[in-house]
DNA sequence: CTGAAAGCGCTTACAG
DNA sequence: CTGAAAGCGCTTACAG
């Protein structure tokens, strides 16, 4: 398609003002005058101009934009993250582009080269699972481009970060299940490369210690992506011990669901026979019956204090201390937890 | 923070080059030597040098980014279809900018004015479900920046868009019930103002009527916006009847999932008794139990449709006549309409 | 095959 | 309070 476009020039010839006047007058710069500035806005409304924001991006270099990585787009969790980002950055003036990595960190080695001098002033990102190597993200440091990293963050880097307290919460999920009287917990992990996933296991494990109940690697399940089908597999494990579990915490709330259902099929009542937790307050976990207990990730506050921290950098001039900022989580409890309340 | 950036003119200099060569060769133009062009390019690995994308984006007029309004980001259905975009986008080497309008008229009126001018080259957007005026989108059509809509998209307009089947997908969907022997067939309907919402209930009409089957206004409930406590009052007052029905078309999966548990937790058996299904293939869909019998929307492909559309449109300068492409749905049959084939 | 020059549409320091 | 001028970093038509 074809696009005409007025300028500045122009507008400046028909109210026979200089294009100095007209930039200003439109910037409501407080030493044009305040007749001057009414005629000018109002010619504009009339012609329908308004200033091309490239042109303006280019002479101020400042695009207001951000750029956001993130391994997929149609994960709840990050879609609502992607969710938490806009709706802050959209109130600061700031839009943003997005990348997804798909998990493949070649991609997200190609998406940096992309997005060097592009048009972005800052960058989120969620590395993906592959991520091993830091090396793809130095150019932005040099380019003087922030960074600010969440959820699976580098390991042993000195960057901007936002991330969740994982072992706190897991710790918190575990306890629970240990005052409402379960002796024999298990758990379902995931990716122990992951450090949250792993920060899931140890939490579990120090409430574990804490309360003098020792652990049986048997009620330990290792998955690799936490999907619906390991979580399946790992349950029917569970229930060929010579004792069944009287109560699991799932690293998330897909394997949640996997036991829950697993474990009604065989016939067992949950929460009576076996309470269960699950981990990031999925849409799912509080309409599948009985409703799960489980830990709120606050995504969504996440992606804010993201696109906070961002902005803060891009804005503040002087290179400062690089941050990690934890967001506290809440265990939300529903009936899969709520022993003896049932019937 | 700050940015400190090496330029063409660095680069010429530095190899006693001028930038018009500079430039050309970058960007392995035919008539530069194929020795000065890798000179120039290994000389710009070395200082890490990539062209400012602004100023080329600038002189080119050309920003290769795509902008997109969606009501919010964390609903599935449109992470799904953003995530089709994105992939298409990527291929072609666009970039896209996400804005939530919140199914606020107000605020994507707001966000549409950000966009004339802001570094878009097309648009593509989901309505509110507020939305019955479209003036705002028409400095779009005059600066020459394609428009593309899809799922809720302008009523009785000369507009390019991407929809679903709507009709025909609840007209099989119905008769799928039908066809396993139900009779006293229900709907639970979406907002009848939005045209997807309407065609589905048109589609469970028609279908009933050719199988002259006939309607009972009891059967039929209507909701505002779908959701799952709606579901539930819908169902529960299904169950209120005198003679309950044996089969219901829900408009969506939500309301779908709640039928199904209130029908249940009746001593309902599904789908012996009455049998369910949902709209659109969410992913609860295929995990609560008996899984459920839905309409694939094919969300990723209706978004990649609208990246092709809208690229195209963008590659192609002259305005072309409207399009309108039909995405075809297909049903999944699941265990929530099996009947007679479970125990 | 390479270069000099103009210019994209703004913004802003400088001058008055 | 307003204007003339320079310039942001590229690209490209023109010339040789």
């Amino acid at each position: 398609m074809k696009r005409s476009q007025i300028t500045l020039k122009d507008l400046a010839k028909e109210l026979d003002l200089s294009a100095s006047t007209i930039s200003r007058a439109l910037g409501n710069h407080p030493a044009i005058s305040e007749a001057t500035t009414k005629l000018v806005q109002k010619k504009a409304e009339e012609l329908g101009f308004t200033p091309n924001s490239i042109a303006s991006s280019f002479r101020k270099k400042k695009t207001q934009s951000i750029g956001i990585i993130v391994p997929r787009i149609d994960i709840y969790f990050h879609s609502l993250v992607i969710s938490g980002i806009e709706d802050y950055a959209y109130k600061k003036g700031y839009n943003v582009s997005i990348f997804q990595s798909k998990d493949s960190l070649k991609r997200e080695q190609e998406i940096t080269k992309i997005l060097q001098n592009k048009m972005v002033e800052g960058l989120i990102v969620c590395l993906t699972i592959e991520t091993d190597t830091y090396d793809h993200f130095k150019k932005f440091k040099r380019l003087g481009i922030p960074l600010v990293f969440y959820d699976r963050v580098p390991k042993d880097q000195d960057v901007n970060s936002i991330i969740i307290n994982d072992f706190e919460a897991s710790y918190k999920a575990t306890e629970h299940l240990i005052e409402k009287g379960c002796k024999r917990i298990a758990h379902i992990a995931g990716n122990q490369f992951t450090p949250i996933f792993k920060a899931r296991y140890e939490g579990y494990k120090a409430a574990l210690q804490k309360h003098h109940i020792k652990q049986d690697p048997n009620l330990i399940g290792f998955t690799k992506n936490l999907n619906y089908e390991e979580g399946v597999l790992q349950a029917k494990h569970f229930l060929q011990q010579a004792s069944i579990p009287d109560g699991i915490f799932c690293a998330n709330d897909y394997t949640a669901v996997s036991a829950l259902q697993v474990f009604k099929k065989a016939g067992i009542d949950i929460p009576e026979d076996t309470a269960i937790i699950g981990f990031s307050n999925y849409p799912i976990s509080q309409v599948i019956e009985p409703h799960i207990t489980t830990v709120n990730d606050r995504a969504f506050t996440m992606g804010k204090e993201a696109a906070k921290l961002c902005i803060r950098l891009i804005e503040d001039e002087q290179e400062s201390v690089k941050e990690t900022i934890s967001i506290q989580t809440e265990l939300i409890i529903r009936e899969s937890t709520l022993r003896g309340h049932l019937n």
